[in-house]
RNA sequence: GGCGGUGUAGCUUAGUUGGCUAGAGCGUCCGGUUCAUACCCGGAAGGUCGGUGGUUCGACUCCACUCGCCGCUACCA
């Protein structure tokens, strides 16, 4: 009888850098699953790998004075580093670059374009002159370039586009009736309202840089990253040309993705295998981010965790632990060191931990270390044994939802009812009668077959730990194994043998102090070079007028939401301007400031509120501020 | 502006199709225990289930309106 399979894939990873606790974080989760599945019977093909092409990649290597390939072969080892550490059970790692991908992503886009799906056009952007890099309307900001901050013009090149127009309307099929193919169910409503506003055709070429798959039918362009990268679901497993695991594994059973880049993963990944006529992804689920205080991860502001420091210090089955337990799947959570080292302390050293050790601990000191027979049944048995039996269906259940933290919690009971077990029994009195002997090798008896279990549950999220225990409980030449959680009498005459605390408790204060140090010491925050514009001549200045200006009076844009409207004094004349900085002041904390404007921009109509001019604001990247002054309303300004 | 999600004890949260006194962990207070990693166990206090109104024998669960937060999307000179 062959095996069910079970497909679960990460994303392919962008390897601009180091990875972080986000990446490590939806990386665990599929771990667990893999791990999970192949312990239930599953025959399991689980894929990660990094997408390494890119303009940005080229450029980095450009600068380093590298090729590109020998850039990402030197962060790919890293990646590769980073999951041996983290224990990643991976099937198998693809790399964008690898020839295997290569020509399977040159033959999709052939069959793309065979099938009259992909045509050439004329692509119009935003170009950046100095970077020679093309950017779309939604990379550029503030009309500047992404990249160097300098100002971009607009441009055209031709360029490859596929009609995903077209899939459309399969596509809203594909959300209306097929409710589980993307969660959670927010993410699904966002897709469908987004289909349904209508689709455009998607831009898959560029020729402004080579660093990437050439275009079958034009060397002189390179398939952009959205087809290249997506493709790797199924390039991994042979398609089309070598085709066994395809046909084995496809199509996915989960796409675990960050909830940013769903929508390629529901809108054009499903559209380009309609295209090719490829079985879709069963399911494609969304997770949410780990956020830090004072908002995301970003390198600028130094506040990454790394996995690797956390890993040094705790374990990785601490993290892994910690990650799977204190997030909810497809929500965003708060990670701190705090929340962190107070969860470990309390489930694994506390409970977890010194469960273990207390029961060893008196095997060893009330029958010599040997495991004894279960004999006289008494009171507290029975319901041990019942949460105990109960929990597998009960953790296969959650897993089935990708509810890791449910699951884990499940088997927390357990350990919690087994420690309460100990109480109830007290075998520390029993052991002071020698009448009770019976009674006290029961307790000893049915305390290791609990944590036996524990063990055997705990195996898809910590295998390692797993292994400790049962290594402890004399039972280290056998496998978990998950029907064994089903069963209670499975031991007996074993050598037990207490080892070091699994889980030693943590002094939260001392390691917070220890990881602040460490903090300090990692977090160079990469500070972004100050970007000057080209020279231009004073003639050029001369040309903008920049006046000072009193805000009078300000509302809301009635039809635009980051818009306020703003009646601005200039001297004798009194104008309307439009900003975007709803998202950052009030209209009343915009009345009375007194302004640097530029006065003789050319007028424009913006969602039907006329804007001369433009008032000026200081941006920081995150925030704008008001650029004030003392000066009187309607002086010049040079 | 359009669409959607969410709001449950101090904190983090569970609550399948409406039904017994709304669960849990952490924190707090009280008590027990000593086998164990100063751990573990028990008990208590603490919730108008965002607000208002409605449907119903009965709503945290359904409907309407409303407030807060968040997401996608449009605009952002």
């Amino acid at each position: 009888m062959t095996k069910k399979t079970y497909y679960i894939s990460t994303p392919i990873y962008y390897p601009s850098s180091n990875l972080h606790i986000g990446h490590t974080y939806c990386t665990v989760m599929a771990d667990a699953m893999a791990r999970f599945k192949r312990m239930t019977g599953y025959d399991v093909m689980f894929l990660t790998g990094t997408d390494e092409h890119g303009q940005k990649i080229q450029k980095v290597a450009d600068e380093k004075g590298v090729t590109p390939q020998q850039h990402v072969d030197e962060i790919v080892e890293g990646i590769k580093e980073l999951w041996k550490t983290m224990e990643i059970s991976y099937d198998d790692f693809i790399r964008t670059t690898e020839p295997r991908h290569i020509k399977r992503v040159q033959n999709i886009f052939m069959k793309m374009y065979e099938k009259g799906d992909i045509y050439k056009g004329e692509y119009e952007g935003w170009y950046c002159t100095p970077c020679e890099a093309f950017w779309t309307e939604t990379q550029i900001v503030d009309s500047k370039c992404p990249d160097c901050g300098r100002p971009v013009e607009k441009a055209k090149e031709s360029a490859y586009f596929f009609k995903l127009s077209k899939y459309q309307d399969r596509l809203i099929d594909l959300f209306e009736n097929n409710p589980d193919f993307l969660q959670p169910e927010t993410r699904r409503n966002e897709m469908l309202s987004f289909a349904r506003q209508g689709l455009e055709d998607l831009c898959i070429s560029r020729s402004s840089f080579d660093w990437g798959i050439p275009v079958p039918i034009d060397e002189k362009h390179v398939i952009y990253v959205w087809l290249d990268a997506l493709s790797n679901y199924i390039t991994a497993l042979g398609y089309p040309d070598e085709p066994e695991k395809y046909n084995k594994y496809w199509p996915a059973d989960v796409h675990l993705v960050g909830k940013e880049i769903v929508r390629f993963h529901s809108i054009i990944w499903p559209a380009m295998l309609m295209s090719i006529d490829v079985p879709l992804p069963k399911k494609v689920l969304g997770h949410g981010w780990i956020l830090l205080e004072g908002g995301k991860m970003s390198k600028s502001r130094g506040n990454i965790v790394d996995p690797v420091k956390l890993i040094e210090r705790y374990g990785v089955d601490a993290l892994k632990y910690f990650l799977l337990r204190e997030y909810t799947f497809g929500q965003d959570g708060l990670f701190t060191n705090e929340v962190m080292l107070n969860r470990m302390n309390y489930d694994l050293a506390n409970d977890l931990g010194n469960l273990v050790s207390r029961t060893v601990a008196m095997i060893e000191k009330y029958n010599g270390g040997t495991l004894p027979q279960a004999k006289t049944a008494g009171e507290f048995d029975e319901d041990l044994k019942s949460v105990a039996l109960g929990a597998a269906a009960k953790v296969e259940a959650f897993m089935d939802k990708f509810s890791f933290s449910q699951a884990l919690e499940e088997i927390w009971i357990v350990i919690r009812r087994t420690n309460k077990y100990i109480d109830e029994t007290m075998p520390w009195t029993l052991a002071k009668d020698a009448a009770s002997k019976d009674r006290l090798d029961t307790v000893l008896h049915n305390l290791a077959e609990a944590i036996r279990i524990v063990s055997v549950l705990i195996y898809p999220f910590m295998h390692t730990t797993s292994k400790e225990i049962r290594k402890q409980l004399g039972i280290w030449y056998a496998d978990a194994v998950w029907e064994d959680a089903s069963t209670f009498e499975m031991m007996g005459g074993e050598k037990v043998k207490k080892g070091e605390a699994i889980f030693p408790r943590l002094d939260v204060e001392k390691e917070l102090e220890a990881l602040e140090a460490l903090k300090g010491e990692q977090d160079e925050p990469e500070a972004a070079p100050t970007v000057f514009k080209p020279e231009i001549t004073i003639d050029d200045f001369e040309k903008i007028d920049l006046k000072v200006g009193e805000i009078l009076e300000c509302k809301k844009h009635p039809k635009a939401d980051k818009l306020l409207v703003s009646r601005v004094k200039i001297g004798t004349d009194t104008r309307q301007i439009v900003s975007g900085v709803a998202k950052f002041y009030s209209p009343e904390e915009m009345v009375g400031k007194k302004v640097i404007v530029v006065a003789n921009l050319k007028p424009i109509n913006l969602r039907g509120e006329e804007s001369k001019g433009m008032i000026l604001f200081a941006d920081n990247g995150e925030k704008l501020a008001f650029v004030t002054t003392d000066a009187e309303e309607g002086n010049d300004v040079k």
